[in-house]
DNA sequence: CCTGTAGTCTTCGATATCGAACTTTAGCTT
DNA sequence: AAGCTAAAGTTCGATATCGAAGACTACAGG
């Protein structure tokens, strides 16, 4: 028998041990939050390699896909993103002075209220989008290349009532500017 | 009619959007991969906040996590920790340090070879972890209370299915020091 | 043995984020 | 209309992470 590699323990195992020390935990509910939080951290891994191909960081990209994904005239206040990414107003702050410096986004002050900025997407910012999300989406698809696409299916609608829950316990007026009255 | 509270474009609504301009991307693939990170991002929240009640980091906490779910003897090299939790050695060291500080793990020099070291954890740690576990099963549960038993097993199945997929890309040869010969 | 090489952790400098204080503007209240 | 209060961003100090360089140990080959 050939001395054998070593493997990890699977998620299950892991998780095996600690419900024996609080048992009180629903095992289904500490696999998916468990499986939730790793998954984000090797797709953030994944993702930051081909990023740096693009001169650009995680954080900037989250940007502009922000932008991207409010539509024409893909402009968003600052106060949006922060609520959207999950952000503190200051951090978005930082974001935006880089990818101002980068001229992959403009910055102007709102004409109807003087307080607020708009934060707007360049052409230049437009096209570094498309070359991440070319990049990303090889990723992506390989990341989901054993699931069908009606697995696929299930996961996203599952997911996305994740999503709807928590996302409401913090909710934002906002949204496209157009929107507005 | 009142006037009704603006709401934010669902995911899919703004994964459309820039399905338009870049139409090879799978819908399903988008939706999914977008949904985990935004999840994720807003667990991170909601733990930190329970976190902070404890005195503790979401960092830290990462560590007891992963050195309870590695069960009797809770031990484990810093190296592992860094593959498991998906940071670099560097991070680790800085998060054994401020653990250490408040005396909730160990590190010694592994006798067995003195380049590596064993990181522990002390009952105080331990019953820290349980601690922040009872504050955080409260917010987890609120997540997933929208899904019935069948369906937590369907998500928790399938996330484990993409977790297995990025894992083993990025293996790692160690566990349980008590694995080791 | 002695040296070279690989592996493990730590240190160091740079950057990103957070929480809190501050500035500016808008909208109310009296 | 003057001042109050609330809201939106920015600035500032502290902390966490990363990448790269450094220190130390084990092991293999001459």
């Amino acid at each position: 028998m050939p001395p054998k590699r070593r493997r990890e323990p699977t998620l299950d195992e892991q998780i095996a041990i600690y419900l024996r020390e609080y048992r009180e935990l629903d095992p289904q509910v500490e696999k998916v939050v468990n499986a939730l939080s790793r998954l984000d951290r090797r797709m953030s891994v994944a993702y930051s390699r081909h990023l740096g191909a693009a001169d650009l960081s995680q954080g900037e990209w989250e940007v502009l896909k922000a932008l991207v994904m409010a539509g024409d005239p893909y402009q968003l206040w600052p106060g949006t993103l922060s609520n959207r990414l999950g952000l503190t107003p200051a951090a978005i702050t930082h974001r935006i002075d880089r990818l101002l410096a980068a001229g992959l986004v403009t910055r102007e002050r709102d004409p109807a209220n003087r307080v607020r900025v708009i934060v707007g997407i360049t052409e230049a910012g437009h096209q570094k989008w498309l070359e991440v999300m070319r990049l990303a989406s090889v990723f992506e698809e390989g990341l989901l290349q054993d699931l069908d696409p009606q697995e696929r299916g299930v996961l996203g609608e599952l997911l996305t009532r994740l999503l709807r829950r928590v996302e409401d316990d913090q909710p934002d007026a906002g949204g496209r500017l157009t929107d507005l009255d």
